[in-house]
RNA sequence: GUGGGAUUAGCGUAGUUGGUUAACGCGCCAGUUUGUGGCACUGGAGACCACCGGUUCGAAUCCGGUAUUCCACCCCA
Protein backbone atom coordinates (compact mmCIF):
# COMPACT_ATOMS: atom_id res chain seq x y z
CA UNK A 1 0.00 0.00 0.00
CA UNK A 2 1.38 2.91 -1.20
CA UNK A 3 1.82 6.17 1.40
CA UNK A 4 -1.54 7.99 0.45
CA UNK A 5 -3.49 5.51 1.62
CA UNK A 6 -1.65 5.31 5.09
CA UNK A 7 -2.00 7.37 7.85
CA UNK A 8 0.65 9.24 9.59
CA UNK A 9 2.13 7.18 12.22
CA UNK A 10 1.00 7.83 15.86
CA UNK A 11 -2.49 8.79 14.43
CA UNK A 12 -5.98 7.12 14.75
CA UNK A 13 -9.35 6.40 12.72
CA UNK A 14 -12.45 6.67 14.56
CA UNK A 15 -14.74 4.32 11.70
CA UNK A 16 -18.74 4.44 12.20
CA UNK A 17 -18.72 1.07 13.28
CA UNK A 18 -17.07 2.68 16.32
CA UNK A 19 -17.95 6.05 16.64
CA UNK A 20 -20.59 6.06 19.13
CA UNK A 21 -18.10 4.61 21.90
CA UNK A 22 -16.71 8.15 21.62
CA UNK A 23 -19.63 10.03 21.34
CA UNK A 24 -21.37 8.04 24.75
CA UNK A 25 -18.47 9.38 26.76
CA UNK A 26 -18.28 12.30 25.09
CA UNK A 27 -22.38 13.25 26.05
CA UNK A 28 -21.77 12.49 29.60
CA UNK A 29 -18.43 14.22 29.97
CA UNK A 30 -20.82 17.33 28.60
CA UNK A 31 -23.51 16.27 31.04
CA UNK A 32 -21.30 16.15 34.21
CA UNK A 33 -19.86 19.40 33.08
CA UNK A 34 -22.67 21.07 32.58
CA UNK A 35 -23.70 19.86 36.24
CA UNK A 36 -21.16 21.35 37.40
CA UNK A 37 -21.27 24.71 35.86
CA UNK A 38 -19.17 24.62 33.35
CA UNK A 39 -19.65 25.60 29.56
CA UNK A 40 -17.73 24.72 26.58
CA UNK A 41 -14.92 26.55 25.13
CA UNK A 42 -13.42 25.44 21.18
CA UNK A 43 -10.41 27.43 20.47
CA UNK A 44 -8.06 26.40 17.46
CA UNK A 45 -5.66 23.82 16.65
CA UNK A 46 -2.90 25.78 16.25
CA UNK A 47 -1.32 29.09 18.10
CA UNK A 48 1.34 31.42 18.05
CA UNK A 49 4.58 28.72 19.13
CA UNK A 50 5.59 31.31 22.01
CA UNK A 51 1.95 30.93 23.58
CA UNK A 52 3.48 27.09 24.70
CA UNK A 53 6.86 28.34 25.04
CA UNK A 54 5.61 30.52 27.66
CA UNK A 55 2.92 29.03 28.93
CA UNK A 56 3.74 25.24 29.31
CA UNK A 57 7.26 26.43 29.45
CA UNK A 58 10.50 26.10 27.81
CA UNK A 59 12.50 23.76 29.93
CA UNK A 60 9.78 21.06 29.21
CA UNK A 61 10.21 17.87 27.47
CA UNK A 62 6.89 18.93 25.69
CA UNK A 63 7.65 22.32 24.20
CA UNK A 64 11.50 21.66 23.83
CA UNK A 65 11.17 18.05 21.83
CA UNK A 66 7.80 17.26 21.10
CA UNK A 67 6.37 20.20 19.34
CA UNK A 68 4.72 20.35 16.04
CA UNK A 69 5.95 23.78 15.10
CA UNK A 70 6.28 25.08 11.40
CA UNK A 71 6.57 28.55 9.91
CA UNK A 72 3.63 29.92 8.14
CA UNK A 73 3.44 31.78 4.51
CA UNK A 74 3.75 34.87 6.09
CA UNK A 75 6.56 33.93 8.09
CA UNK A 76 5.45 33.72 11.57
CA UNK A 77 5.80 30.63 13.82
CA UNK A 78 2.90 28.52 14.70
CA UNK A 79 2.22 25.27 16.72
CA UNK A 80 -0.42 22.67 17.34
CA UNK A 81 -1.32 22.48 20.30
CA UNK A 82 0.25 20.20 22.52
CA UNK A 83 -2.34 20.73 25.64
CA UNK A 84 -5.16 22.65 26.02
CA UNK A 85 -4.52 24.70 28.98
CA UNK A 86 -2.27 27.45 27.02
CA UNK A 87 -4.82 27.87 24.48
CA UNK A 88 -7.53 28.25 26.98
CA UNK A 89 -5.92 30.69 29.17
CA UNK A 90 -4.95 33.01 26.07
CA UNK A 91 -8.75 32.93 25.13
CA UNK A 92 -9.59 34.40 29.17
CA UNK A 93 -7.31 36.93 28.05
CA UNK A 94 -7.95 37.97 24.89
CA UNK A 95 -11.80 37.90 25.70
CA UNK A 96 -11.32 39.56 29.14
CA UNK A 97 -13.24 37.17 30.61
CA UNK A 98 -12.81 38.18 33.79
CA UNK A 99 -15.41 40.79 32.99
CA UNK A 100 -18.11 37.86 32.91
CA UNK A 101 -17.10 37.39 36.83
CA UNK A 102 -15.50 34.72 38.54
CA UNK A 103 -14.51 31.87 38.48
CA UNK A 104 -14.90 31.92 35.13
CA UNK A 105 -15.48 27.81 34.49
CA UNK A 106 -14.66 26.15 30.95
CA UNK A 107 -14.64 22.75 29.10
CA UNK A 108 -13.15 21.45 26.14
CA UNK A 109 -12.58 18.94 23.57
CA UNK A 110 -9.49 18.94 22.14
CA UNK A 111 -7.06 16.50 19.63
CA UNK A 112 -3.48 17.40 21.31
CA UNK A 113 -0.26 16.92 18.88
CA UNK A 114 3.12 15.93 20.29
CA UNK A 115 6.18 14.33 18.42
CA UNK A 116 6.71 11.44 20.58
CA UNK A 117 8.02 7.80 19.82
CA UNK A 118 4.38 5.98 19.40
CA UNK A 119 3.53 3.06 22.44
CA UNK A 120 -0.05 1.72 24.36
CA UNK A 121 -1.72 4.59 25.53
CA UNK A 122 0.38 7.18 24.02
CA UNK A 123 -0.06 8.88 20.03
CA UNK A 124 1.28 11.96 18.70
CA UNK A 125 -2.58 13.03 17.98
CA UNK A 126 -4.89 12.20 20.55
CA UNK A 127 -8.15 13.74 22.65
CA UNK A 128 -8.20 15.18 25.31
CA UNK A 129 -11.70 16.31 27.71
CA UNK A 130 -10.46 19.17 29.77
CA UNK A 131 -12.00 21.57 32.61
CA UNK A 132 -10.56 24.89 33.35
CA UNK A 133 -11.55 27.31 36.46
CA UNK A 134 -10.01 30.89 36.69
CA UNK A 135 -10.27 33.49 38.94
CA UNK A 136 -10.40 31.35 42.56
CA UNK A 137 -7.65 30.22 45.15
CA UNK A 138 -9.98 28.22 47.23
CA UNK A 139 -9.24 24.89 48.11
CA UNK A 140 -13.00 24.01 47.66
CA UNK A 141 -12.56 24.90 44.03
CA UNK A 142 -9.90 21.99 44.15
CA UNK A 143 -12.02 19.12 45.07
CA UNK A 144 -14.88 21.05 42.78
CA UNK A 145 -12.80 20.13 39.94
CA UNK A 146 -11.56 16.51 40.80
CA UNK A 147 -15.26 15.43 42.25
CA UNK A 148 -16.28 16.59 38.52
CA UNK A 149 -13.91 14.32 36.98
CA UNK A 150 -14.61 11.77 39.66
CA UNK A 151 -18.56 11.86 39.06
CA UNK A 152 -17.21 11.08 35.31
CA UNK A 153 -15.19 8.25 35.99
CA UNK A 154 -18.23 6.73 38.23
CA UNK A 155 -21.08 7.02 35.47
CA UNK A 156 -18.43 5.56 33.18
CA UNK A 157 -18.24 2.54 35.60
CA UNK A 158 -14.71 3.14 34.99
CA UNK A 159 -13.58 0.30 38.34
CA UNK A 160 -9.88 0.12 39.85
CA UNK A 161 -9.20 4.14 39.29
CA UNK A 162 -6.92 5.54 42.19
CA UNK A 163 -6.84 9.24 43.00
CA UNK A 164 -3.35 10.64 43.93
CA UNK A 165 -2.85 14.17 44.79
CA UNK A 166 0.17 16.10 45.78
CA UNK A 167 1.23 19.83 46.51
CA UNK A 168 4.01 20.76 44.64
CA UNK A 169 3.77 24.04 46.73
CA UNK A 170 4.10 27.65 45.59
CA UNK A 171 7.20 28.58 43.77
CA UNK A 172 8.85 29.73 47.06
CA UNK A 173 8.62 26.57 48.65
CA UNK A 174 9.46 24.62 45.50
CA UNK A 175 13.01 26.72 45.45
CA UNK A 176 13.65 25.30 49.22
CA UNK A 177 12.46 21.97 48.11
CA UNK A 178 14.81 21.61 45.15
CA UNK A 179 17.85 23.04 47.41
CA UNK A 180 17.40 20.69 49.69
CA UNK A 181 17.15 17.57 47.16
CA UNK A 182 20.82 18.74 45.29
CA UNK A 183 22.13 18.53 48.34
CA UNK A 184 20.89 15.37 49.48
CA UNK A 185 21.59 13.69 46.15
CA UNK A 186 24.67 15.70 45.73
CA UNK A 187 26.34 13.55 47.93
CA UNK A 188 25.73 10.43 46.12
CA UNK A 189 25.96 12.15 42.68
CA UNK A 190 28.39 8.91 41.79
CA UNK A 191 25.84 6.24 42.74
CA UNK A 192 23.26 7.90 40.46
CA UNK A 193 22.06 7.07 36.77
CA UNK A 194 23.00 8.96 34.04
CA UNK A 195 19.63 10.23 33.43
CA UNK A 196 19.25 11.40 37.13
CA UNK A 197 22.64 13.42 37.27
CA UNK A 198 21.12 15.48 34.58
CA UNK A 199 18.07 15.89 36.28
CA UNK A 200 19.82 17.15 39.66
CA UNK A 201 20.61 20.36 37.30
CA UNK A 202 16.76 20.73 35.36
CA UNK A 203 14.28 18.82 37.47
CA UNK A 204 15.16 17.72 40.94
CA UNK A 205 11.86 17.15 42.01
CA UNK A 206 12.30 14.42 39.14
CA UNK A 207 14.85 12.54 40.91
CA UNK A 208 12.13 11.20 43.30
CA UNK A 209 10.05 9.17 41.14
CA UNK A 210 13.10 7.23 39.31
CA UNK A 211 12.32 3.63 38.50
CA UNK A 212 16.09 2.64 38.33
CA UNK A 213 16.85 0.65 41.70
CA UNK A 214 19.90 2.28 43.13
CA UNK A 215 18.17 5.97 42.15
CA UNK A 216 15.22 4.60 43.73
CA UNK A 217 17.09 2.71 46.83
CA UNK A 218 18.16 6.15 47.54
CA UNK A 219 15.64 8.16 46.87
CA UNK A 220 13.79 6.10 49.76
CA UNK A 221 15.17 8.48 52.38
CA UNK A 222 15.16 11.22 50.55
CA UNK A 223 13.39 14.89 52.01
CA UNK A 224 9.59 15.05 50.96
CA UNK A 225 7.70 18.07 49.59
CA UNK A 226 5.19 17.93 52.18
CA UNK A 227 8.09 18.87 54.75
CA UNK A 228 9.08 21.97 52.66
CA UNK A 229 5.78 23.84 52.03
CA UNK A 230 5.16 26.74 53.61
CA UNK A 231 2.06 27.88 56.16
CA UNK A 232 -0.21 29.10 53.29
CA UNK A 233 0.37 26.26 50.99
CA UNK A 234 0.51 23.52 53.34
CA UNK A 235 -2.82 25.02 54.99
CA UNK A 236 -4.14 24.85 50.87
CA UNK A 237 -3.64 21.39 50.93
CA UNK A 238 -5.27 20.31 54.58
CA UNK A 239 -8.16 21.62 53.02
CA UNK A 240 -8.58 20.61 49.68
CA UNK A 241 -8.00 17.25 51.61
CA UNK A 242 -11.12 18.26 53.83
CA UNK A 243 -13.30 18.97 51.01
CA UNK A 244 -12.39 15.72 48.93
CA UNK A 245 -13.86 14.09 52.33
CA UNK A 246 -16.46 15.89 52.24
CA UNK A 247 -17.29 15.06 48.90
CA UNK A 248 -16.79 11.17 49.94
CA UNK A 249 -13.67 11.34 47.58
CA UNK A 250 -11.08 8.30 48.01
CA UNK A 251 -7.67 9.48 47.58
CA UNK A 252 -3.88 8.55 48.13
CA UNK A 253 -1.22 11.49 49.71
CA UNK A 254 1.67 10.84 46.72
CA UNK A 255 4.38 12.85 47.25
CA UNK A 256 6.38 11.90 44.03
CA UNK A 257 3.79 13.21 41.99
CA UNK A 258 5.20 15.53 39.92
CA UNK A 259 3.87 17.50 37.25
CA UNK A 260 5.83 17.51 33.83
CA UNK A 261 4.35 20.88 32.42
CA UNK A 262 5.73 24.62 34.10
CA UNK A 263 2.31 26.25 35.79
CA UNK A 264 1.60 23.85 37.65
CA UNK A 265 1.27 25.46 41.71
CA UNK A 266 0.19 23.33 45.14
CA UNK A 267 -2.10 20.63 44.12
CA UNK A 268 -1.26 18.13 41.81
CA UNK A 269 -3.38 14.99 41.03
CA UNK A 270 -3.84 12.09 38.91
CA UNK A 271 -6.30 9.65 38.74
CA UNK A 272 -4.30 6.14 37.43
CA UNK A 273 -5.56 2.99 36.37
CA UNK A 274 -3.31 -0.47 36.13
CA UNK A 275 -5.64 -1.73 33.35
CA UNK A 276 -3.68 -0.32 30.33
CA UNK A 277 0.04 -0.93 30.91
CA UNK A 278 2.40 1.83 31.53
CA UNK A 279 0.79 4.74 30.34
CA UNK A 280 -1.95 4.93 33.11
CA UNK A 281 -2.26 8.15 33.85
CA UNK A 282 -5.89 8.86 32.58
CA UNK A 283 -6.78 12.16 34.25
CA UNK A 284 -3.90 14.87 35.45
CA UNK A 285 -4.02 18.22 36.39
CA UNK A 286 -3.64 20.71 39.28
CA UNK A 287 -3.60 24.18 40.08
CA UNK A 288 -1.54 26.52 38.02
CA UNK A 289 -1.78 30.12 39.90
CA UNK A 290 0.90 32.10 38.09
CA UNK A 291 -0.31 30.99 34.54
CA UNK A 292 -2.62 33.17 33.96
CA UNK A 293 0.47 36.09 35.06
CA UNK A 294 2.84 33.97 33.19
CA UNK A 295 1.09 35.22 30.08
CA UNK A 296 0.99 38.76 30.45
CA UNK A 297 -2.11 38.83 32.91
CA UNK A 298 -3.39 39.99 36.38
CA UNK A 299 -2.87 37.27 39.33
CA UNK A 300 -5.76 35.02 38.85
CA UNK A 301 -5.54 31.75 40.58
CA UNK A 302 -6.52 28.96 38.55
CA UNK A 303 -6.53 25.26 38.28
CA UNK A 304 -8.10 22.73 35.64
CA UNK A 305 -6.93 19.13 34.60
CA UNK A 306 -7.51 16.82 31.12
CA UNK A 307 -8.58 13.17 30.49
CA UNK A 308 -7.36 11.77 27.88
CA UNK A 309 -9.97 9.90 25.72
CA UNK A 310 -8.24 7.24 24.15
CA UNK A 311 -6.72 5.83 27.26
CA UNK A 312 -10.59 5.95 28.92
CA UNK A 313 -11.78 4.19 25.83
CA UNK A 314 -8.81 1.47 26.72
CA UNK A 315 -9.51 1.28 29.91
CA UNK A 316 -13.05 0.70 29.27
CA UNK A 317 -12.84 -1.92 26.54
CA UNK A 318 -9.95 -3.69 28.81
CA UNK A 319 -12.98 -3.73 31.72
CA UNK A 320 -15.56 -4.97 29.22
CA UNK A 321 -17.60 -2.66 30.34
CA UNK A 322 -20.39 -2.15 27.62
CA UNK A 323 -21.26 0.99 25.66
CA UNK A 324 -24.84 1.05 24.43
CA UNK A 325 -25.31 0.77 21.03
CA UNK A 326 -26.50 3.53 18.61
CA UNK A 327 -30.60 3.26 17.67
CA UNK A 328 -30.99 0.86 14.55
CA UNK A 329 -32.90 1.47 11.86
CA UNK A 330 -36.77 1.56 12.76
CA UNK A 331 -37.90 1.06 9.14
CA UNK A 332 -36.58 -0.12 5.77
CA UNK A 333 -38.60 -0.07 2.86
CA UNK A 334 -37.85 -2.71 -0.24
CA UNK A 335 -38.98 -1.32 -3.41
CA UNK A 336 -39.67 -3.99 -6.75
CA UNK A 337 -39.76 -1.83 -10.05
CA UNK A 338 -38.90 1.84 -10.81
CA UNK A 339 -42.41 2.99 -9.81
CA UNK A 340 -42.58 1.06 -6.09
CA UNK A 341 -38.62 2.25 -5.29
CA UNK A 342 -39.89 5.86 -5.93
CA UNK A 343 -42.65 5.50 -3.91
CA UNK A 344 -40.43 3.87 -1.13
CA UNK A 345 -38.13 7.10 -1.48
CA UNK A 346 -40.85 8.98 -0.60
CA UNK A 347 -42.01 7.28 2.31
CA UNK A 348 -38.85 6.86 3.91
CA UNK A 349 -38.45 10.51 3.74
CA UNK A 350 -41.69 11.11 5.47
CA UNK A 351 -41.06 8.83 8.37
CA UNK A 352 -37.65 10.84 8.35
CA UNK A 353 -39.61 14.40 8.81
CA UNK A 354 -41.18 12.53 11.03
CA UNK A 355 -38.19 11.92 13.32
CA UNK A 356 -37.60 8.34 13.10
CA UNK A 357 -34.65 6.65 10.80
CA UNK A 358 -35.88 5.15 7.90
CA UNK A 359 -33.73 3.72 5.13
CA UNK A 360 -34.54 2.53 1.54
CA UNK A 361 -32.32 1.13 -1.21
CA UNK A 362 -30.44 3.34 -3.12
CA UNK A 363 -27.15 0.71 -4.69
CA UNK A 364 -30.18 -1.05 -7.16
CA UNK A 365 -30.38 -4.33 -5.62
CA UNK A 366 -32.73 -6.86 -5.76
CA UNK A 367 -35.35 -8.14 -3.10
CA UNK A 368 -33.49 -10.58 -1.19
CA UNK A 369 -30.34 -8.46 -0.49
CA UNK A 370 -32.56 -5.87 0.13
CA UNK A 371 -34.20 -7.74 3.15
CA UNK A 372 -30.55 -8.74 3.91
CA UNK A 373 -29.41 -5.50 4.24
CA UNK A 374 -32.34 -4.29 6.43
CA UNK A 375 -31.28 -7.52 8.93
CA UNK A 376 -28.00 -6.50 8.87
CA UNK A 377 -28.94 -2.88 9.83
CA UNK A 378 -31.09 -4.26 12.49
CA UNK A 379 -33.85 -2.76 11.30
CA UNK A 380 -36.85 -2.88 13.74
CA UNK A 381 -39.47 -2.93 11.03
CA UNK A 382 -39.61 -3.87 7.20
CA UNK A 383 -41.63 -3.31 4.75
CA UNK A 384 -41.81 -4.95 0.70
CA UNK A 385 -43.74 -2.23 -1.88
CA UNK A 386 -44.07 -3.88 -5.58
CA UNK A 387 -46.94 -3.52 -8.39
CA UNK A 388 -49.22 -5.07 -6.25
CA UNK A 389 -49.37 -2.31 -3.23
CA UNK A 390 -49.19 0.29 -5.33
CA UNK A 391 -52.22 -0.91 -6.29
CA UNK A 392 -54.23 -0.85 -3.29
CA UNK A 393 -52.14 1.65 -2.09
CA UNK A 394 -51.49 -0.17 1.28
CA UNK A 395 -48.55 -2.34 2.52
CA UNK A 396 -47.73 -4.50 5.06
CA UNK A 397 -44.75 -3.85 8.02
CA UNK A 398 -43.36 -6.72 9.03
CA UNK A 399 -42.01 -6.67 13.14
CA UNK A 400 -38.38 -8.40 12.27
CA UNK A 401 -38.08 -10.19 15.43
CA UNK A 402 -41.58 -11.40 15.96
CA UNK A 403 -42.43 -11.43 12.36
CA UNK A 404 -45.56 -10.72 12.74
CA UNK A 405 -47.15 -7.70 10.06
CA UNK A 406 -49.47 -4.71 10.26
CA UNK A 407 -50.92 -3.34 7.40
CA UNK A 408 -50.46 0.15 6.56
CA UNK A 409 -52.10 2.55 3.60
CA UNK A 410 -49.59 4.20 1.58
CA UNK A 411 -50.72 7.56 1.70
CA UNK A 412 -50.60 11.06 3.99
CA UNK A 413 -51.14 9.88 7.16
CA UNK A 414 -48.14 6.61 6.54
CA UNK A 415 -45.61 8.01 8.63
CA UNK A 416 -47.78 8.80 11.33
CA UNK A 417 -48.99 5.03 11.43
CA UNK A 418 -45.80 3.67 11.49
CA UNK A 419 -44.40 5.68 14.10
CA UNK A 420 -48.04 3.99 16.42
CA UNK A 421 -47.36 0.96 15.01
CA UNK A 422 -43.02 1.12 16.42
CA UNK A 423 -44.40 2.89 19.80
CA UNK A 424 -46.57 0.33 20.69
CA UNK A 425 -43.68 -2.55 20.21
CA UNK A 426 -40.97 -0.40 21.94
CA UNK A 427 -43.33 0.31 25.01
CA UNK A 428 -44.34 -3.43 25.05
CA UNK A 429 -47.85 -2.83 24.23
CA UNK A 430 -49.35 -6.95 24.05
CA UNK A 431 -52.40 -5.76 22.51
C1' G B 1 15.75 9.58 21.62
C1' U B 2 17.11 4.09 23.68
C1' G B 3 15.87 -1.16 23.85
C1' G B 4 12.84 -5.91 22.70
C1' G B 5 8.69 -8.56 19.81
C1' A B 6 5.73 -8.56 15.39
C1' U B 7 4.33 -7.69 10.01
C1' U B 8 0.68 -13.31 4.79
C1' A B 9 -6.85 -10.68 1.46
C1' G B 10 -11.24 -5.90 5.41
C1' C B 11 -10.42 -8.99 10.21
C1' G B 12 -8.32 -13.57 12.56
C1' U B 13 -4.88 -17.22 11.05
C1' A B 14 -2.14 -21.73 8.28
C1' G B 15 1.85 -22.16 5.20
C1' U B 16 7.24 -26.15 10.38
C1' U B 17 14.62 -28.86 5.82
C1' G B 18 13.40 -22.44 0.16
C1' G B 19 10.34 -25.71 -5.39
C1' U B 20 4.54 -25.23 -10.17
C1' U B 21 -2.17 -21.12 -10.16
C1' A B 22 -0.28 -18.82 -1.54
C1' A B 23 -4.64 -22.05 1.98
C1' C B 24 -8.66 -21.66 5.75
C1' G B 25 -12.41 -19.24 8.91
C1' C B 26 -15.20 -14.74 9.51
C1' G B 27 -16.79 -10.65 6.70
C1' C B 28 -18.22 -8.74 1.71
C1' C B 29 -21.07 -9.60 -3.24
C1' A B 30 -24.49 -12.81 -5.55
C1' G B 31 -27.36 -17.41 -6.64
C1' U B 32 -30.42 -21.63 -4.74
C1' U B 33 -36.27 -18.97 -3.56
C1' U B 34 -38.20 -14.62 -11.21
C1' G B 35 -42.34 -10.85 -3.99
C1' U B 36 -39.57 -11.16 1.75
C1' G B 37 -34.09 -11.17 6.47
C1' G B 38 -31.73 -14.54 10.25
C1' C B 39 -30.20 -21.01 8.95
C1' A B 40 -28.10 -24.03 5.12
C1' C B 41 -25.80 -25.01 0.46
C1' U B 42 -23.27 -23.16 -4.16
C1' G B 43 -20.47 -19.64 -6.60
C1' G B 44 -17.70 -14.88 -6.90
C1' A B 45 -14.64 -10.65 -5.78
C1' G B 46 -10.53 -9.52 -2.75
C1' A B 47 -3.09 -10.56 -1.37
C1' C B 48 2.34 -7.34 -6.10
C1' C B 49 3.06 -12.62 1.15
C1' A B 50 4.93 -4.37 4.65
C1' C B 51 8.83 -2.06 1.44
C1' C B 52 13.85 -2.10 -0.81
C1' G B 53 18.04 -4.87 -1.72
C1' G B 54 21.05 -9.50 -1.29
C1' U B 55 21.98 -15.08 -1.44
C1' U B 56 19.91 -18.94 -4.95
C1' C B 57 18.39 -22.23 -11.01
C1' G B 58 14.22 -20.90 -7.71
C1' A B 59 12.38 -16.85 -1.69
C1' A B 60 6.12 -15.75 1.90
C1' U B 61 10.12 -19.06 3.72
C1' C B 62 17.37 -17.46 4.46
C1' C B 63 20.36 -12.57 5.21
C1' G B 64 20.64 -7.05 5.55
C1' G B 65 18.35 -2.34 5.63
C1' U B 66 13.86 0.77 5.86
C1' A B 67 8.82 1.53 7.33
C1' U B 68 4.78 0.54 10.34
C1' U B 69 2.85 -1.58 14.67
C1' C B 70 3.00 -3.62 19.68
C1' C B 71 5.67 -3.52 24.53
C1' A B 72 9.08 -1.10 27.94
C1' C B 73 12.38 3.19 29.29
C1' C B 74 11.85 8.48 29.04
C1' C B 75 7.77 11.73 29.27
C1' C B 76 2.72 12.57 29.71
C1' A B 77 -3.44 12.59 28.83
Amino acid sequence: MGVITKKIKGTEDVLPKQSYRWQFVENIMREEARNFGFREMRTPVFEHTELFQRGVGDTTDVVQKEMYTFDTKGGESVTLRPEGTAGAARAVLEHALINDGLPIKAYYFTSCYRYEKPQAGRLREFHQFGIEEYGTSSPAADAEVIALANSIFKRLQIKDLHLEINSIGCPECRAKYNEAIREYFGKRVEELCGNCKSRLEKNPMRLIDCKVPSCAEIAKDAPSILDYLCEECENHFEQVKKYLEIAGIEYQVNPTIVRGLDYYTKTVFEFVSDAIGSQGTVCGGGRYDGLIEQLGGQHLPSLGYAMGIERLLMVMENQGIEIPAEEPCALYIAGLGEAAQAKAFELVNSVRSSGLAAETDVVGRGLRPQMKYADKIGARFSMVIGDNELEQNSAEVKNMTTGEKTPLPLDDSFADKFAAVQLAEKFGKTE
